[in-house]
DNA sequence: ATTATAGTTGAACAACTGTTCAACTGTCAA
DNA sequence: TTGACAGTTGAACAGTTGTTCAACTATAAT
């Protein structure tokens, strides 16, 4: 003797997004809920940079910033491009841009 | 002997977010960052509904889906009404239609 | 060739997260 | 008041995550 409303759930259902969907969103929200990946993004923002810079102003190991950087790369939220001994990191798209301003906006008020 | 640019470095430093800032950023996305979440969100983009009929709607056990609402709550991102013996959640904010939208586009490409 | 630096990688570890379970509160109906 | 149902809560558990460490590759300079 369930006390919900069977009309409300199935007129919800159908307009759920489709399940891959779903898991790329919150993959996708996953990987900015990461204060040193959200850091790194910003940065990259701003300019690009090699691993040792960017290890430099977030003040963190290579290691860690690389392996972070790793992560935003297969997400393909980043770009890696070898100059010398050095590997520089860019933004490979700004639609990222886009969501950070979103979000601090509402985070903001 | 860093080879590094610091000039990039100290150039970059003062337009990094405040870090208080940065750590309400990340948990926001971390809050998405969940499927689970992301479906209650979605769910009641809909229609105001009950904890029961978003259990059935997810095919979750109340609990789970209770203690998901309990985090998006204290996030205020969602509201509860009781009404007689079900509590009735909703969005307390439609900010949040915006960033699930606009994620959506990102990763809808 | 040798050495030093830049970056990557995988394993290990601790910290955190989401679900389950059982016990609980509160509300309605009989 | 008793019983049934809606929802909440905290502890426990397994799975995941981020950083560290040490070993590794690759490039450049001497």
């Amino acid at each position: 003797m369930e006390n919900v409303d069977l009309d409300t759930v199935n007129k919800v259902k159908p307009k759920m997004p489709d399940t891959t969907l779903l898991y790329e969103l919150s993959d996708f929200f996953k990987l900015m809920g990461d204060s040193t990946r959200i850091r790194l993004l910003w940065a990259l923002e701003e300019n690009e940079m090699c691993v040792g810079e960017l290890a430099l102003l977030l003040n963190m190991t290579k290691s860690a910033v690389s392996h972070q950087l790793k992560a935003l790369r297969s997400a393909k939220l980043v770009k890696a491009q070898k100059r010398g001994k050095n590997v520089f990191y860019a933004l490979s798209d700004h639609h990222v841009r886009t969501v950070l301003e979103m979000a601090l906006e509402h985070v903001a008020e």
